[in-house]
RNA sequence: GCCGACGUAGCUCAAUCGGCAGAGCAGCUGUCUUGUAAACAGCAGGUCAGGGGUUCGAUUCCCCUCGUCGGCUCCA
């Protein structure tokens, strides 16, 4: 057959026989690297059979860029190959934003280390290896890789029926990839992989080296520790550079350093790792966080309650928290033959409210909401200020409510969490369906009606989101409520859980109106998750920036000389009648150098009078964005003030 | 917990190839009295993270511990 049937861009075409894919697209190689077959990603070297289906890969689209930075993976694994030769290769996949390899070294790589790799890198892309896919037999493989131990134990993996697919192994027949020398057509290196790659090195546009670290080799804590070298790249110089300045604005907004300049928090070591301190100014801004959920919350029918921090053995008997997560507990304590736990959730006391007396279906839906502290031993290295910390107060509600009410309170309670997240500023969410986990309690039947309730409740809210197959706690499915930050990170925020386990194992009941006792159904909900963690996000979105409602100093009068002081303490002392928190900066520093400190400190208002001012019963704003209004009559300024404190508006 | 880097004044950072530890800011005391991001001068501030070792002598070299940071694992 000297010709065959293709369909490009939805419209059926004949081409010779032999055409690649990339002929087909007439794919430059550069701004098209790759292309899809029928649905697979391929080289642009493939080859199309009849009635195939090709489209391009652009290296701009997310396919693209996996397939740019896994090529570069395999540039910076033959550029530590060719620098030390010792070392073993294991996985080098894509991930967001970049790419990683794993090696086993018998020394791991110092910063140096990474510069001369980078370096032979940039050597090897200008050189404008060719990469070319080469189909091999296991047996084939094996041999060509016999130096290479990690390949090896990934081609053994291979036969397994559930194993998950990898980019080396991943289909049906291993493919060997060959680094080719353009000019001399020598193979350069090659590496065991699924493909499909770049067609030559040279199209890397933009690369980096970022750090390396420790990684256990397939992920288990088992397994040896291999040295990890972590990298990004590009469509172009310029994407790299914007996500390089991403990264530098993340450094600015990290909040353990803003909590550190704006004397919000701080961990003494004295008190040990994960566990906060909060400062006068942290504290009032904690407080009026907290204040506002509290009140929207009583309006939406919610009550609050108060539980202890500890608790005997027995309660988490009963919830089963010992058997599942007793490592992760903080350990017991014995007093007078008890054994008593800090405690690491706060369901099993709420259920304690409920099953205080007997319940009527008249009560239900029943809201319990709690700003509960918790206490949970996190591992050492794992903790990272206020969003990992060792002891946090989750803002946590269980709703008892019968069978028929689930569907409904889940669609309102989301709704709800949406329109609170809205109201700190927070603009865009995404969501997360978990469903049952391998390791998990109760009857499947009963899984999948909370998970299609939660399903239902998603749907309703016009929520995107997405399914997470098996990412559910042990006891329930849940939604989680993902927000982008203002320079675009995700955080995982609210969860709502359908719980089955809890009242059964508790036993809960209400009695129904026909009499009978029914097993009431229980959602768990947090949404900040925890306090101190919402805290830090927010930090870091606003850039410690706060809107003047939660702002700890909403404004600072600043004299142009001594003798406006009493000028500026009459204002201020109307703005805290209104609750403002308001306060003159009558410190012996010059105007200019008050300004400064005040910026620094990021206060949003900065109310300046010098004789004009106070000759006109006025004052003039400066604003943190550097913009200032002057002579407005004092009335007005307090009318502006409070409104935007009132509105929780940004400025 | 594991791998690695780092730890000098409240903060940001110097210096000492093993020989009495130095600056800016912040603080304190004065002087100056000012219109939108740093007035001037003086003073004070340190077990160089802690412990042990090598050495005539250790902040510096070696070991251990603690802490911080970056990864991994974990995250009810």
């Amino acid at each position: 057959m000297s010709e065959i049937r293709i369909t490009l861009d939805g419209t059926e075409r004949a081409v010779a026989a032999g055409t690649t894919a990339g002929e087909a697209l007439s794919a430059d190689g550069r701004t098209v690297i790759a292309a899809r077959v029928n649905g697979q990603a391929r080289d642009l070297d493939h080859v199309l059979a009849d009635g195939d289906v090709v489209e391009p890969i652009a290296i701009d689209s997310e396919e693209g860029r996996a397939i740019l930075r896994h090529s570069t993976a395999h540039v910076l694994a033959q550029a530590v190959q060719d620098l030390f030769p010792e070392a073993k290769l294991g996985i080098g996949p894509p991930v967001e934003n970049g790419f990683y390899y794993d090696f086993d070294v018998a020394e791991p790589f110092t910063p140096d280390d990474l510069k001369r790799i980078e370096k032979r890198m940039r050597e090897i892309v200008k050189q404008g290896q060719r990469f070319r896919r080469r189909p091999v037999s296991d047996e084939e493989a094996r041999r060509e890789l016999a130096a290479e131990p990690y390949k090896l134990e990934l081609i053994s993996l291979k036969g397994g029926a559930s194993e998950e697919e990898s980019v080396e192994v991943g289909g049906a027949e291993l493919t060997i990839y060959d680094n080719v020398d353009p000019a001399s057509g020598e193979v350069r290196w090659k590496d065991l992989c699924r493909g499909p790659h770049v067609p030559s090195t040279r199209v890397i546009p933009a690369f980096k080296l970022m750090r390396s670290g420790g990684a256990y080799w397939r992920g288990s804590e088992k397994n040896p520790q291999l040295q990890r070298i972590y990298g990004t790249a590009w469509e172009s110089k310029e994407r790299q550079d914007e996500y390089l300045h991403m990264l530098e604005e993340a450094e600015k907004r990290d909040h353990r350093k803003l909590g550190a300049e704006l004397d919000l928090f701080s961990f003494p070591p004295e008190i040990g790792g994960g566990l906060a301190v909060w400062h006068p100014k942290g504290g009032i801004t904690r407080r009026v966080l907290e204040e506002y959920s509290r009140r929207r919350h009583e309006q939406a029918g919610y009550q609050f309650v108060v539980t202890p921090h500890i608790s005997k053995s027995t309660l988490f008997e009963i919830s089963g928290h010992l058997g599942w997560y007793a490592e992760g507990m903080y350990p017991p304590m014995e007093m007078e033959g008890a054994t008593y736990y800090p405690k690491p959730m706060n369901c099993p006391f709420h259920i304690m409210i409920y099953k205080s007396r007997g319940r009527s279906y008249r009560e239900l839906p029943l809201r319990m909401f709690e700003l509960g502290t918790v206490y949970r031993f996190e591992k050492s290295g794992v903790l990272h200020g206020l969003t990992r910390a060792r002891g946090f107060t989750q803002d946590d509600s269980h709703i008892f409510c019968t069978p028929e009410q689930l569907a409904d309170e889940l669609a309102s309670l989301l709704q709800f969490v949406l329109d609170l997240l809205r109201d700190y500023g927070l603009t865009e969410f995404e969501a997360e369906l978990s469903t049952r986990p391998e390791k998990f309690v109760g009857d499947p039947e009963e899984w999948e009606i909370a998970t299609e309730a939660l399903r239902h409740a998603l749907e309703k809210s016009g929520l995107p989101y997405k399914v997470a197959e098996g990412e559910g706690a042990f006891y329930a499915p849940k939604i989680d409520v993902h927000i982008k930050d203002a320079i675009g990170r995700r955080w995982q925020l609210s969860t709502l859980q359908v719980d089955l386990q809890m009242p059964q194992r508790f036993d809960l009941e209400y009695q129904a109106a026909d009499g009978t006792r029914r097993r009431p159904y229980m959602i768990h909900r947090a949404l900040f998750g925890s306090v101190e963690r919402f805290f830090a996000i927010l930090l870091e979105h606003y850039a410690g920036a706060l809107p003047p409602w939660l702002a700890p100093v909403q404004v600072v009068g600043i004299p142009i000389a001594d003798e406006h002081v009493p000028h500026l303490e009459r204002v201020v002392a109307k703005l805290r009648e209104k609750g403002i928190r308001a306060e003159v900066d009558a410190s012996a520093d010059r105007m200019q150098k008050k300004i400064r400190n005040a910026q620094k400190q990021k206060v949003p208002y900065m109310l300046l009078a010098g004789d004009d001012d106070v000759s006109k019963n006025a004052v003039s704003f400066r604003y943190r964005t550097g913009e200032q209004k002057n002579g407005v009559p004092i009335d007005e300024a307090i009318a502006e003030i409070v409104n935007a404190v009132e509105n929780r508006i940004q400025i």
